[in-house]
DNA sequence: AAGCCGGGGCT
DNA sequence: AGCCCAGGCTT
């Protein structure tokens, strides 16, 4: 009982002091403020902090309070996400915002349950706001702590069961620093995130190298263990670009449940397989969008784009429809990079380099 | 409990 | 091309 304790309290003291020599400056790591804090938690839910860092620079810049970011249109919001991906996060963030400002007049809830009832924000962020910015005892499990201690207590339970997150929430809520919990918070994560790396961890200068049993049970690459997801499925997008004798190409919003919901896109054909010019050609002659228009159709890129998300990946063509006019509204193609796209399509954007 | 939601990085 | 990463929400 006193072994076990003590073991604990020396696996705390020892991350701490490692934290203290090795933590990188971070922008997020000069305030308390729970705005900053919290802008920063959600930008970093599965993202890295390299990726990450110009967003919070970006949205600490336009959005300097609480209240400036709920004056902003949601528009303006997923524009400045764009390439972020998990775009809920950002229509959740200027939810929370505009709730905050108004309803709670500014001020963000100061623990760990009422954090929780934020939009886009779970457990894992509301231990990270509740620890940093009011050093509340809640000890945050996200990917770093759950390869961190999967791996130094050889823990082989999956950290995607719920099983697993009870087991390692429990662990992690028995280690933490209980008269520093901000400290110990961020120290695990950043260990995980410098030092106990997914791949080629550092073990060989690793303050922990002789206790971590995965370490001396040659397990560091098998810990922490997951189960496995299912398979992305294939999809063919053939997204139309517009261009009209005036300039003019065409921009819907994506409305609804499915991917990059609220974000712009050209219009999309899908179809059930890889589609070669004339047959594409045929397949959208009875379309709205053409009806009555004279056109002309090519191919842009030679070779289908393969864009990978986490459960789809989807092959795409953009096709290129020059035409004598739009039967719907239509955008000035000098203002087609004010909305917010999906990287794929900012991407065509960029490389086509409309005028 | 299982599936959905991005995009970057490594091999 | 295939695999890894991994927080919150919805079903």
């Amino acid at each position: 009982m006193f072994a076990r304790l003590n073991e604990l309290m020396i696996f705390s003291k020892t991350l701490t002091h490692w934290y203290s020599n090795n933590k990188r400056n971070l922008p997020w790591r000069e305030t308390n403020n729970p705005y900053y804090i919290w802008l920063s938690e959600i930008i970093l839910q599965q993202t890295q902090v390299k990726q990450g860092l110009p967003y919070y620079d970006a949205f600490v810049t336009k959005y300097p309070t609480v209240f400036d970011l709920a004056k902003a249109n949601e528009s303006d919001v997923l524009k400045l996400w764009q390439g972020l991906g998990y775009y809920s996060r950002a229509r959740n963030l200027h939810a929370t915002a505009k709730h905050v400002a108004k309803a709670l007049k500014g001020k963000f809830p100061n623990n760990h349950k009422d954090l929780l009832k934020l939009k886009g924000v779970g457990d894992y962020t509301a231990s990270a706001v509740a620890s940093i910015c009011f050093n509340e005892v809640a000890a945050v499990v996200d990917g770093n702590v759950y390869r961190v201690l999967s791996r130094y207590f050889g823990i082989d339970t999956p950290i995607n069961s719920s099983k697993g997150a009870k087991e390692f929430k429990l662990l992690a809520q028995e280690l933490i620093d209980k008269q520093y919990p901000a400290e110990f918070n961020q120290a695990i994560m950043e260990f995980g995130a410098t030092q106990c790396k997914p791949k080629n961890p550092y073990c060989h200068i690793c303050p922990f190298n002789q206790g971590c049993i995965a370490l001396n049970t040659n397990r560091i690459s098998e810990l922490p263990v997951k189960i496995k997801s299912a398979k992305a499925k294939k999809k063919h997008f053939n997204f139309l670009v517009f261009i009209s004798e005036d300039e003019k190409t065409i921009l819907q919003k994506r409305e609804g449940k499915g991917i990059w919901q609220s974000l712009y896109q050209f219009p999309l054909i899908e179809t059930d397989k890889n589609m070669d010019a004339e047959s594409f050609k045929k397949h959208i002659e009875n379309e709205d969008l053409l009806k009555d228009v004279s056109f002309d159709l090519s191919l842009y890129n030679k070779d289908v784009i393969v864009h990978k998300l986490s459960h789809q990946h989807l092959y795409t063509k953009f096709w290129i429809l020059n035409v004598n006019r739009l039967t719907v509204e239509g955008i000035s193609t000098r203002d087609i990079r004010n909305y917010a796209v999906p990287i794929l399509i900012g991407n065509f954007i960029e490389s086509f380099n409309f005028q």
